[in-house]
DNA sequence: TGTTAACACGAAAACGTTTTCGCTGAGAAT
DNA sequence: ATTCTCAGCGAAAACGTTTTCGTGTTAACA
């Protein structure tokens, strides 16, 4: 085993100095050609590499993004993670993945781990006990030692920073919109509690397209589910959702919040002899496996995960290029928080065969 | 904005050296309880916290670990990353993620980036391209520099490391004797290519235990499918199945290798006028949303990723904590290389809709 | 012949730690 | 009065880089 080559080896080596060596690496014309000739073959041979950990500390920079989400197997998660990496490895960053399992302590643990060297910024999306709490300082204690943070989805307007989201509230409008023109009549909603935003967002452009298309938003016809009622307790989540269907039999439309709610919406109509689409047509959100996949096949709100992760990482390390011009100051100098930019990326209707 | 308290500011700002507040805040008995004190109070009222990198590079290691996989936005891998993570997090290391995207040169250009110095080990599966190229000197360059490695799921005998894989072929018995068990006569299998370890495992599985069980293996109830038809050919991997199945009108089981061949394999079938469980019966392997979610939902082979994860990460830590007993040299004195370990996670059928 | 300029290279600092070793002064022991 | 011990602290090296500033040699120039 050969341990690693460094310059100091390669100095002794040759017998030249360690400042000649990294000189010659670089192609310093201050070096002669004959001893940058040597030192570089020398170099190739043993496979020199420098050390990314010394050239960390040299730089103060580690070249390194950090991601913090709450949960990994879920897809909307690794797509943003896809396209972080993506733009990420384009650019010359590695990324370090920290998962908050949706807890407040573990999110701050996480934080405080990787911001303390270990990376240039942050990538990351608020756990769900967070959101609860609405505790941020941990954020803008990150941010105020000059760790720039990107949020993605789950955002809150307390912390000031560049943030990418989904338009919620639009893919919603539209996919009411797409069911009334659809010819449904009564459109049910199901979805999560409120203090996750994107489920607040969704459930308002739900009321407002009702709305402008002069529907009643018939407070019967939206089911909020408990968050807690997740992959671990399907039955409970059918059950449920049997209830609503039955209580109201009316129902021709349903545009649920997420994947789960929507797929398991089709299995209970189908299982209470409504047939989809042709009795009801159900869209969801989020456009994953399950939406792909399904029987019928389910039309949906897709988010673009990948697009969002892709806009986080430029957006950071843009931010990262441009940190040697103290770009701080002016940031506290003038109190509009202007300065930072909130990306929407825009929903669109993915038809699958669900709807008519 | 003010930036990270370093010990060198501590030092000057209290008036001593920063050897003493080193030792101080590591509450070495050299320094006297008054000096203590004071340092304590005011490293810990500037959120005083070591520097990561400074310490990686005296210590001469991260306490981080590379995962390397194929790709991220798959089921299995992010259970097993989630396995990872939590393995890690719980011994005191962070996981830095590249995606190969099963690509050869990625994986290779990823390798190299970790190796110098980002990290302490890798945990790996390797891409499809590396399988078929069947070139494996990165994996024995980057062992032979020092830098440990455990694979998983898709591992290779050509390279000597941990390895923590599925019980492929036994996965395959089961659920073949499942389907005999449950009155199957004539049982279908789909596959993919054989340079993909685990597929061939599993077909080899589906050979054996038709054997046992006094059938024939007849090949025209082999399905083989082509990779390149993924996520974006889903018509084209219908179409494929679809003729299977018609040509083959006797087929009262089938088993997948994959959950979507399965999921796909059940809608082309309902298609065909055939129904689940009643004229054809189904099982898939690996246990993901697909499988829960489908109607009917999926009997299937659960790979448990989390525990793969889970293992891998346990493995190479040990490995890690272990390294300065210089254990590469006993490995190197005696050619037996009954020294690396292979952990067989064993799998487990989970029975639902799918058959009777 | 003495001055200068270019060339080729080395010494040293810096990034932020930890740790070994040495130093100083005060009290105890002789 | 002299030596010893020990507590309390600082200097310096080390991890592996890059970069600034010197420095010595040689060739060219006045």
């Amino acid at each position: 085993m050969k341990r690693k080559i460094t310059l100091k080896q390669i100095a002794r080596e040759l017998d030249v100095s360690i400042s000649t060596v990294s000189k010659a690496l670089s192609n310093s014309k201050e070096i002669s050609e004959d001893t940058t000739q040597k030192i570089q073959a020398f170099a190739k041979l043993y496979n020199y590499k420098p050390n990314n950990i010394a050239l960390s500390l040299k730089n103060r920079k580690t070249k390194t993004i950090g991601i913090l989400i709450p949960e990994i197997v879920h897809h909307f998660f690794s797509t943003v993670i896809r396209g972080i990496e993506l733009i990420a490895n384009r650019r010359g960053y590695n990324v370090i993945v920290g998962l908050s399992n949706e807890s407040f302590t573990k999110e701050i643990i996480n934080m405080e781990m990787l911001a303390n060297g270990s990376i240039d910024g942050f990538i990351l999306s608020i756990s769900k006990e967070t959101l609860l709490k609405q505790d941020y300082h941990h954020f803008n204690a990150t941010i105020s030692q000059g760790m720039p943070i990107v949020m993605f989805d789950r955002v809150v307007n307390e912390v000031d920073c560049d943030k990418v989201i989904v338009d919620d509230f639009n893919g919603a409008v539209k996919a009411v919109n797409k069911l009334v023109e659809k010819n449904c009549k009564h459109i049910a909603l199901i979805t999560t509690m409120d203090y996750v935003s994107v489920g607040r967002l969704r459930t308002q452009g739900y009321i407002e397209a009702l709305k402008v298309n002069k529907m009643i938003a018939d407070s019967n016809l939206i089911l909020k589910i408990d968050d807690s009622l997740d992959e671990n307790h399907l039955e409970d989540l059918e059950l449920e959702i049997e209830q609503f269907l039955k209580i109201n039999s009316d129902i021709d439309g349903v545009f649920a919040v997420n994947e789960l709610y929507a797929v398991t919406a089709m299995k209970v109509a189908r299982k209470l002899g409504r047939s989809i689409p042709d009795d009801v047509q159900v869209i969801g959100f989020t456009d994953g496996v399950l939406s792909k996949h399904a029987t019928p096949s389910l039309t949906t709100v897709s988010q673009h995960g990948q697009k969002i992760g892709e806009q986080a990482a430029n957006l950071l390390i843009d931010r990262l290029g441009s940190e040697d011009t103290e770009y701080d100051e002016y940031i506290i100098d003038n109190d509009r928080k202007t300065d930072f930019i909130k990306v929407v990326i825009e929903t669109e209707i993915i038809e699958r065969e669900s709807t008519k």
